[in-house]
RNA sequence: GCCCUUGUAGUUCAACGGAUAGAAUAGAAGUUUCCUAAACUUUAGAUAGGGGUUCGAUUCCCCUCGGGGGUACCA
């Protein structure tokens, strides 16, 4: 609708000044609400073609607007700016074209939609999830599910980092200090056994280090020469090697791995259609950049390594083979992305990875772009801030990173006893209660994370992130709530919908919610278009504090004018939909009851 | 040092170059014989500093100051 009144309004302009604008010039914005009407277009810009004052050209427009657009009943003109009031059998149609849709704002994905993958997640295989992989793993998630209601094919990808040093590390400790110890005899979820076994590690090379810097040795050479180190180094040449003993050690532990992290994505409600691993991917890796060293992209160094010159494009020389021949991280980039391209007919690359590598994902991008991949140049970084405490920075050594489990379950603890005490969960059943605070629990957390712009760093403060006021998940979900108990309430007494009335008489409050649920279809374009989710967190957050203030001004059951009722009861019913359809692009349920 | 990024109420977050910079929290004051008070209403409070571009700048450009990240054999 929005769009239509834009282009009457470049029609106006035409006719009366005759000069043509285009559709980017014209900015037509929801008028505020200390002014009268609905939709504000901004004159200025066509002031040049006009040569009249603002006052002036506004009031010719607004004339010519509400002389040839049925929908526009009338108008005024404050400060340049030209406010348009539309009709009301307008808002009943825009009412029930939002009625008949059960995705409204959603784009049908077909065979020909554009191919996205989307790479998230990316975890290493020696320790468990922490907030930071939260905060990815939801990006990712609510990124795909945003591109195919945006009409795209999407593919979810996780790039598994099942294999280097950091693995072995965990491996030997627990070779050392582990006593046979597995999962089923502890009872330990398999990522956390890994994880205290690589602290394990780190803890036993430290004292090793200290100790050879007692007797006299540099800092630089006791790290290198501890035992430990020279033991994992010579683990991971075994490993490369396919040393049996080692490779089904490195199996054994990263299943138990495995095990614990489909648990945790299970739990976050992410998933992935496909999963590359590493150890897969970085011979090919290897055979890139043999290529490239071929067709001479690359140079050899005296010690044998292998380098990328990129001082011509402004940026470093960059690392590809270490001298003893072993890949480093962009190599293993280079054979994923290889591996990938020839399993799928992409169209569109998004890495979700950390702000921290941004200047990784320039060289990449580069690198394939030189070794011929038309692909690289469009390659898109998805980087997102880091998350920060309010003690300060995540330091896996300090012992300060907040784990994704323990969190998960402190989020539905909490939300358990905030409703409990608010005798919310009066009435429900065992497996209701389980089933609605591990949704308010986790639908807190997602919210409070998703609702910031991903580009920036954000606090997160895990008592305030449990707020059941505000802007928060878990008010949006009470309102869905409390929605569908008066669609309830309404069934049991009889009221059927039926449909709109073109002569219901609406008030600005319904006007305003009618507006608002109206204009989702092009925030969900733009989310789409700026890879943001806070952009739809935002807009249900306004959605649904629009409709707080309406359910508290009007009775909805308890109206007299049937057409009234209905239209409140269609009204309610549609504001629940789009806030159930908006809360599913963020991976958050709502409950119907609470 | 160099490169990237960021700076908005006490705090956490908003604002395609558009009107008097919005919310939420925390503070103050109210509203429950009424469809779920996890609600609603009122009130007070901010663009780091200095230049520039123009009808108009939180937004774009330059300088200063502060935060975060990267910086070649960690991923």
């Amino acid at each position: 609708m929005e769009n239509q009144i834009a282009a009457a309004a470049l029609e106006a302009v035409q006719a009366l000044y005759g000069v043509r604008f285009e559709q980017k010039q014209v900015t037509l914005q929801k008028t505020k609400k200390e002014f009268t009407g609905d939709l504000t277009l901004v004159v200025f810009p066509f002031l040049k073609a006009s040569h009249k004052n603002p006052q002036q050209t506004a009031e010719e427009i607004g004339m010519w607007l509400q002389e040839h657009v049925a929908a526009v009943a009338g108008y005024n003109v404050i400060n340049g700016f030209l406010n348009l009031v539309l009709n009301t059998s307008t808002w009943m149609d825009t009412l029930s074209t939002i009625d008949a849709a059960d995705k409204y704002g959603f784009v049908e994905v077909t065979e020909q939609s554009p191919l996205v993958m989307v790479e998230y997640s990316s975890p290493n295989t020696n320790k468990p999830l922490h907030l930071g992989h939260i905060r990815n793993n939801l990006l990712g998630y609510s990124l795909a599910e945003i591109l195919k209601a945006n009409g795209n094919r999407v593919v979810k990808t996780n790039i598994v980092n099942d294999r280097g040093i950091h693995i072995c590390k965990s491996m030997l400790a627990w070779k050392k200090f582990g006593h046979g110890a597995t999962p089923a005899s502890t009872g330990q979820k398999g990522d956390h056994l890994v994880g205290d076994y690589y602290v394990a590690f780190d803890k036993a090379y430290k004292q090793e280090v200290n100790e050879l810097m007692a007797q006299g040795m540099s800092e630089d050479d006791a790290k290198r020469q501890a035992p430990l180190m020279q033991e994992a180094g010579e683990m991971l040449r075994k490993w490369e090697a396919g040393d049996p003993e080692v490779r089904a050690l490195w199996q054994t532990m990263n299943e138990w791995v495995y095990a614990g992290f489909d648990e945790t994505y299970k739990r976050l409600g992410v998933d992935f259609d496909k999963i590359y691993y590493e150890s897969q991917t970085y011979l090919v890796g290897k055979q890139k950049v043999a290529e490239g060293l071929e067709k001479g992209l690359f140079y050899r160094r005296e010690d044998g390594s292998v380098w990328a010159n990129l001082t011509a494009d402004g940026l470093d020389e960059k690392l590809l083979l270490r001298a003893d021949g072993t890949s480093v991280y962009m190599t293993q980039d280079i054979g994923t992305a290889t591996m990938r391209f020839s399993d799928y007919a992409i169209d569109k690359m998004i890495y979700v990875v950390g702000n921290e590598q941004n200047y990784h994902f320039q060289v990449l991008s580069l690198l394939l772009d030189k070794l011929g991949f038309e692909w690289g140049k469009s390659l898109v970084h998805f980087s997102y801030g880091m998350v920060e405490l309010p003690e300060g920075k995540m330091k896996s050594r300090e012992g300060t990173v907040v784990d994704a489990d323990d969190l998960m379950d402190e989020m539905v603890h909490t939300a358990a006893d905030i409703s409990r005490e608010l005798g919310k969960l009066d009435g429900l059943s065992p497996e209701e209660i389980q089933e609605v605070t591990t949704m308010i629990g986790l639908g807190g957390l997602k919210y409070f994370i998703l609702k910031v712009d991903p580009r920036k760093n954000m606090l997160f403060n895990p008592k305030e992130s449990i707020d059941f006021n505000g802007n928060t998940g878990s008010f949006i979900q009470y309102t869905h709530a409390r929605i569908q108990s008066v669609l309830r309430k309404a069934q049991e007494q009889g009221i059927t919908l039926q449909p709109l009335a073109q002569d219901t008489p609406l008030s600005d409050k319904e006007t305003a919610l009618i507006q608002q649920l109206a204009s989702f279809p092009s925030v969900l374009r733009q989310a789409g278009q700026e890879y943001s989710p806070s952009l739809i967190a935002n807009y249900t957050y306004e959605l649904v504090k629009a409709y707080n203030q309406f359910y508290h001004d009007f009775s909805i059951l308890k109206e007299e004018n049937a057409q009234l009722r209905n239209m409140r009861l269609v009204l309610s019913r549609n504001v629940a939909k789009v806030v159930r359809n908006a809360m599913g692009l963020l991976g958050i349920g709502v409950p119907d009851k609470m």
